[in-house]
DNA sequence: GTGCTTGCAAATGCTTTGCACAAAA
DNA sequence: TTTTGTGCAAAGCATTTGCAAGCAC
C-alpha cells in the first residue's frame, strides 16, 4: 500500500502492543490516569490480543468482580481508542469490536459466527490506491473480508 | 417482507448497474414489486451513482413530493440491498451509506466531510489473502481508506 | 483541596416492529 | 378477492450525556 505520514488507526498506529508491560504503565504512557475501573477495563483487553464488543467488555469486567457501569465502559473504550491503545473495528451497523492488537493488520469477519479473525499484514498488500489530495491525511486502511458458512 | 442482514458486498454482486434502464424494469427483474413508494426511493439511488444515508434518501424522496414514511424507506433499502440492486457501506457505528454503484469497488471515507468517494477497482488490488476454510464462502471484501482534513 | 472520574438514569439517534388501512395482482 | 405493501407510532438497541457524589494526585 501507500505508507505516508499518519498517526492512529488501521495501518499506522503507535508502537505495537507489548502485552508483557504493566497495564498501568501503558495507560500512563499515553496520558490516561489509571483509575481502578480503567485498569479493570484495560486489563480485559491488554492482557492478550482479543476482539470484544463493548458489552462483552462490560460483562467480563463485572464477572471479574468489579462494579463498573456501562457508561464508564463506553467512555473508557473511546478514550483507549483515542489514545491509540486499542482499535475500533466496525463490521456492521451496531456491531463494533474493540481490538487490542494495534499492529497493522486486517480482518476476516464471519457473519454467521459473528466472529472476527486477524489477517497478518505481511500476508496482505493493498496496491494501486490513488494519491490523496494534498490537504488530506491518511488515517488508516480497513480491509474486512466477509465470509459465511457455505450452504 | 423479509429484511435480513446484508449479504451482498464489495467483490460479489449482481451485474453492474445500467443507469439507463428504467427503474421499474430493474425492480421487476429482481422480483421487487414496483410500487409508487419504491419507485420514488429507488429512483433517488438508481438514477445515477450516489452515496446516501437512509435519512438522506428519506429527505430527498419527501422533497420530491412523495409522502413516504421512514419505515418504508428502511424496509425498501433493506430489500434493495438484499436483491443486489444497491450496496450497503458501513463506515462508522451508526453511519451507513447506500451505494448505487454495485460494480466492485472500494472507498475513501473523509471523516471530516462525512463523505464517501469511490475508488475504481482496477486501480486497487488486494493480494496475499490467506485461503478460506473449506466450509466458508467469500461474501465480499470491503476496503475503506479513512482520510481527514486536519493535520 | 482541586479537578478529573464515576455511576446512575434519562436522553439520544438510528432502525425495526405491530397493526389497521390501502394498493397490487 | 387474496395477497402484499404502507404509514404511523411505539418499541428496541447501542451509545452518549448531565449531574451529584467519589477518587486520584
Amino acid at each position: 500500500m501507500t505508507p505516508p505520514k499518519a498517526p492512529h488507526s488501521a495501518e499506522s498506529c503507535g508502537s505495537p502492543t507489548d502485552f508483557s508491560e504493566s497495564v498501568g504503565q501503558r495507560l500512563r504512557h499515553r496520558g490516561v490516569t489509571p483509575t481502578r475501573q480503567r485498569l479493570e477495563i484495560a486489563s480485559e483487553l491488554l492482557r492478550e490480543p482479543v476482539h470484544l464488543s463493548a458489552d462483552e467488555v462490560h460483562a467480563r469486567v463485572r464477572k471479574a468482580g468489579a462494579n463498573v457501569s456501562r457508561a464508564t465502559v463506553y467512555n473508557t473504550l473511546s478514550l483507549l481508542v483515542e489514545r491509540g491503545l486499542i482499535r475500533q473495528v466496525v463490521v456492521d451497523p451496531g456491531k463494533v469490536f474493540y481490538d487490542s492488537n494495534i499492529a497493522p493488520h486486517h480482518h476476516f469477519y464471519d457473519t454467521d459466527a459473528g466472529e472476527l479473525i486477524d489477517i497478518a499484514l505481511d500476508d496482505v498488500a493493498v496496491t494501486g490506491l490513488p494519491e490523496l489530495p494534498a490537504d488530506k491525511q491518511l488515517d488508516g486502511i480497513d480491509v474486512i473480508v466477509r465470509v459465511s458458512s457455505r450452504q
